[in-house]
Parts: structure tokens; sequence; C-alpha cells
DNA sequence: TGGCGATGTTGCGCCTGTCAACATATCGAT
DNA sequence: ATCGATATGTTGACAGGCGCAACATCGCCA
């Protein structure tokens, strides 16, 4: 999941970079990760790629643009952990499980993308500003979702219905609303996502799976 | 639930402003809307309030804690929003549900202080850098889902379970995931969020209630 | 070889956040 | 009422960022 999108040989102390583009994204993500979304300039990522306060803009438009490059960069991993994710199963009640607990994995994983993916100003009414990544994520959970209702109603309605739980609870985590050590340990982290994204109206008392809570307690950590 | 935070006489022309504070945070909630989280400048808002670039300072450490400050002010509307939708109710169910749908309409009444509320940095792990006004909205809603529970398991993780889906689907309507006209009319709207927040796992097919998809197609636009 | 476009550099104007020093209004004690 | 203390607002300055324009260098291709 983590391709920190630097392929071709580094050659330095040149004129030209060789990849300038890939080299200014990887900084953002590591300046962003460091210093936050609101610390991080376009000129600390030149400083970082040892290239000049302005070569950046031979590669995008303005630092909305990089900002906007970094977060496709991050639905296309996304879309990666999803496909990867959904691979083993066929059953599609299964497959879009695999889709919400990896979806929330991510989240955890690269934080900062996640915030990015989903910070666009509220402004435009378009989703994401169209952006093709994000696109192609969004048309595979929708596909998923529609799958499990079975091809009938809204595609749409549908997939943002089954969306909503698993991106809540990505923000939520990422918020930190749930202690830390729970998220520490992958089997712990597993117990909380399968309790958070499992049934949420209590099934009277005994109909339903383990109770979340008690048998998130016992792991060992 | 728009209560714009300036109830005291307005007094211009003279040195001292009267309420400050609450001017700029009110100027802040214009520009917001007008140009977006990005386009916020302090300097803006003392310039919109009519005051000099630095008076700001006498009421906020920085711009941050201007932010923030907003993000308080969305915290405590929220909380007011929830306790005037839950109160009609006596039924748990009934009384998150309506928290539910109360939180949604919130989130697209306000979406910019939404987007603050939730823009923390991910770096610090305290829920929500410890807000008063938040904790409040936070455990209001923590006791909402315990009772549902009956008391029983892990209340921050019924709260995060519960919390979930209404989040992540205000989330996804401000990020226009769904067609604004199903949003316009307070009915559409209405039936949007019943058929996001109903069940999301399609129950054997004919013992669950209404189909949600289908069931959003009959409405009356 | 020579020219052209892509890429990178330097320098600049404007804006912003923030601080320090100063000015003015408000309030409490005498 | 007066006078200082305190709160509030102003001016000016500095560092730093964004983005543009003019210039430099490299790679490529006729």
């Amino acid at each position: 999941m983590n391709l920190p999108t630097s392929p071709p040989p580094e050659k330095t102390d040149r004129y030209h970079h060789g990849d300038l583009r890939a080299a200014l994204l990887d900084a953002a993500v590591v300046l962003l990760a460091e210093r936050g979304i609101a610390g991080l300039s376009l000129r600390d990522c030149a400083r970082r790629v040892g290239v000049s306060h302005a070569a950046p803009y031979r590669h995008f438009a303005s630092k909305e643009a990089l900002l906007a490059a970094l977060a496709s960069q991050g639905f296309g991993w996304l879309y990666a952990a999803g496909v990867a994710a959904m691979a083993p199963h066929t059953d599609p009640v299964a497959r879009l499980d695999a889709y919400g607990h990896a979806y929330v994995r991510f989240a955890l994983a690269h934080p900062h993308h996640f915030r990015l993916m989903f910070a666009s100003e509220c402004d435009r009414g378009a989703p994401a500003a169209s952006d093709k990544a994000a696109e192609s994520a969004y048309v595979l959970l929708r596909d998923a979702a529609a799958a499990v209702n079975g091809g009938r109603g809204d595609p749409d309605l549908a997939a943002v219905s089954y969306w909503s739980r698993p991106h809540g609870l990505a923000m939520l985590l990422l918020d930190g609303r749930i202690a830390p050590e729970r998220l520490g340990s992958d089997q712990a982290l597993t117990q909380v996502i399968q309790a958070a994204l499992g049934d949420d109206r209590p099934a009277p008392p005994g109909t339903g799976p383990d109770e979340p809570a008690s048998a998130a307690q016992s792991y060992d950590g």
C-alpha cells in the first residue's frame, strides 16, 4: 500500500532534477507527516528536494494543485487497497465488509493523506473536484454497494449509505475518540473496527454475535 | 439554531469596539462562507470589522485560536440542536435517531463550522483539543448511545459505533456525493437521511423494514 | 551545429501572522 | 473628581510564504 512514487534512478548534482514532480510529492508527504497540513509550504518542499523556491511551479500550478495531487495519490492508494481487500471474497456482503475494514486501516495508516482527500472546500458541488483517482475509488465502492443491494435502488444512495459508517469511523478514530492503545496492535484494531462497523442496533439480548465491547477487552497487547 | 453571537448593542465610532471578540467571530463566519477556510485571514476579519490588523490579538492568541473558538461555537450549536432534537422522545433508540438526523442537518446548515470542528490536526491524541463545548456534545451522544445499549459495554465504543454513520453521512453529503436537488427540500433531505441512516445490512429479503433505496425514489420533489 | 522548448534560478511585489511599542478608554481606589 | 492600573486598540516592523517575470541551462531534434 505504501508506494513512495520515486521509481526512476536518483541522479543529483544536475541542473535538471530528473523527476522533480515525484520528488516534490514525496517531500510533501514527509512534511505533511512532520508538521501537519497547516505547516506545509511549497518552499519547504523545494528546500527539502534541494531545488529553488520557484521550481515547483514548473510542475504544479499552485500550492493547492500540489495538495490536490497528493489527495489524488491517496485515492490511488485507497483504490488499490480496496481492490486487494475485496479480491479474496466473492460474497457481496463480505466484499463490502472487507472494503470497509481496508478503508479504516488506510485512514489510520495515512492520516494526512486521508484528511487531505476529504478536506476539499464544500463550495463546489462537484464530488471531489472531479479527480480521476477519486472517481475510481468511488466507483469501486458504489459497485460493491450496489451488488449487495442486488442492483436495485439508487447506486449513489446505496454507496453513501454503506460508505458513511467506515468513513465516519475513520474520521472519529483520527480525531482520537478511541484510546490509542486500542488501535496499536493489529488485533485490537480489528476488533474495534468490527465492533464499530457491526450492527449498531443491539439485537435482542443474546441473539447477536459476541458483545463487541467485552470482546474488545479480551485481547492481549 | 442560528445564533450569530452579537447580542449587545452595536456601538461604532468608538476607540473601543464593545464586543470585538464576537464581531470577529461573526466576520470569520462570513469570510469562511465566502472564501473558504484557505482564504480566511485574520487581517481580513479585522478589516471587515473595521479595526486594525493587530487588534484580534487582544482576543485570540493566534489565528488557530480563532479557528478553534469558531469550532467551539459550532459544538455549542450542535449540542443545542441535539438536545432540542432528542427532547420530544423518551425511547433511547428514537432519541439516538433524532440526534443523528439533527446531526446531519446541522452539518448541512453550517458546513464550514462543521468542517472546522473536525479539521483538527491528527497529531495530538487528545479528543478535539479538550474543548469544553466539544466535550459536552460528545457526552450527550455517548450517554444516548449507552442508553440504547442498556448501559452495558464500553460507552466510548458505543458512541463511536453509533456516531460514525451520521458523521460519515454528513461528511459525504458535504463532499457533494449526493445530487444537491435531493438535499434542497426539507422533505427530500429527510428521506435521504432516513435511507442512509437506516439498516445498511440488507436484511434477508422481506424481513427488514422498507427498502431504503426504493423508498427514497418514491418522493415527490 | 544551432535553435527551441522544457526545466530550473534569481529577484521581486504583495500578502499574512506575529510581535513590540505606543495610544486611548474604562474602572477602581482614594 | 482624580489618578493610576488595566484592558483594549493602533502603528510599525520583521520574517516568511505565494506566485509572477525575467533570465539561465539543459536536452532534443532538425
